[in-house]
DNA sequence: CGATGCTTTGACGAACTTCAACGCGGGTGG
DNA sequence: CCACCCGCGTTGAAGTTCGTCAAAGCATCG
């Protein structure tokens, strides 16, 4: 169960072996549940940047965790609009948002060449109730999910630009950080046009408060790469922002 | 088990007898299985108006279940605001998002005198391993939510006022709808402030848009209570709500 | 009956969107 | 290898929506 092996095509990582181990569902589960996990996962090929992971109205059959790239989620408006919902990174959920309609109400797109572990639910479900510690952490990212969301609402609720761009920003930073990478330096994968549908402003607000984080020191940018130079500020900016965190996990 | 009786202070319905069977967590489970739930669920007193059932911090313990009145949950933003994060109705659920944390992030105060279950999660939890059918019930729960949550996060991203509260009307409408109560006429238990909190408007923009609403013959409204007159244009008007319905139920 | 809190209304200004144009960079084909 | 093209990002100007400020209307309650 456990000698997965390395191949071309079909990168084979047990959970056990996994670097986001600590961050993704399997994180508290004794060596041997933490196997059972291992068979029900299916580790697919890696999508390609702008290739579907799902399609808004597929059947819902398995949730995914990304292990590496990042993917966006996002729902047809009924003026024919798209309505970007999420950014998922490494080590975060995808798919939770289709359990109870059975079917997926978003879209899921790769935003770079992306791998991901796809999880089974009615699978994940069974093993739940032989695994408690796995059940309790099911309910925990599921519950989450919820908070990050709320917290995603708080922001379009009562922010201005600049508020809403430091908190994603400092978003970003903080899972970037919980992941082991800089949290002062990444490369954003999505586009500016992402970036303000997710917060609910124009492209060229975006691009403003670039600019002026960039002219005030705050940080630098150039296209994707950020550098920023003023963590404690940008927490500042960003206010709004409930006291725990902004770790994401579904969409 | 079952043979539960009528008080004074302590109004003892059982899940079996309850009118909102149907929409609530037993939905779908066997007699013999509800009653092992029904056995876990506290009846509480109810709250009066004003009242907090939970307040942010406290540690969480429970899920509730407005039996009948109606609850909004608020959380405080960093600058020393509130932020509603959602209004609870007669069959919905409250405290989903106190999982992760084990606290609870937000606020719950009774909009007018409301009745709650308290259900104890450890129990539920539990139980949740003995009866597969209530699993499945509470994953699709907090699945709704999460979804609910992103039909919020939609609206505000990209709506403008009048498609907000119309959103929001609607929302009422069928969520009353579903209960069986008329959609056409109610009664909004919260304040012109807490709709203008929730749907990030200032309440005076709230105000115009009800004027805006009833000039133009939509619906009529004389301070909390509405009479919609066209279900359709409001629908037309709301626009941006994804297929699926409003319903919430966590906050 | 006055006090208080909620709601409505009007006037004004600020923030953001929209429209338009331009720059830049990466990819493609000659 | 270079030139061109196209998508993405930036910048500027004008327009609109909504928030803020101020004040008055109106119900509820002591």
């Amino acid at each position: 169960m456990s000698d997965k092996v390395v191949e071309l095509s079909k990168i084979k990582v047990a959970c056990k072996d996994c670097s986001l181990f600590q961050l993704c569902l399997p994180m508290g589960l004794e060596s041997d549940d933490l196997e059972k996990l291992d068979v029900i996962i299916k580790r697919r090929r890696p999508v390609k940047r702008g290739e579907d992971l799902f399609r808004v109205g597929d059947g819902f059959r398995s949730i995914y965790a990304v292990r590496s790239g990042s993917i966006k989620t996002f729902s047809p408006t009924q003026d024919g609009q798209e309505q970007v919902t999420g950014f998922h990174l490494t080590g975060e959920l995808l798919g939770l948002d289709a359990i109870s309609n059975n079917y997926h109400p978003c879209t899921a797109t790769a935003l770079e060449t992306t791998s991901v572990c796809e999880i089974p639910f009615e699978r994940l479900e069974e093993l739940g109730h032989q695994i408690p510690s796995l059940q309790r952490q099911l309910f925990r990212v599921m519950s989450r999910e919820i908070f990050t969301e709320e917290n995603h609402t708080l922001l379009l609720g009562k922010r201005n630009a600049e508020e809403r761009l430091a908190a994603f920003l400092l978003s970003v930073s903080n899972r970037f950080k919980s992941r082991g990478f800089s949290p002062n330096e990444y490369n954003l994968s999505m586009s500016r046009n992402d970036i303000g549908n997710y917060l609910g402003l124009a492209v060229e607000t975006v691009s403003r408060m670039f600019t002026r984080f960039q002219e005030s020191g705050l940080l630098t940018v150039e296209r994707k790469h950020v550098v920023i130079h003023d963590l404690d500020r940008l927490h500042d900016m960003a206010g709004s922002s409930r006291s725990s965190g902004n770790t994401r996990s579904s969409g």
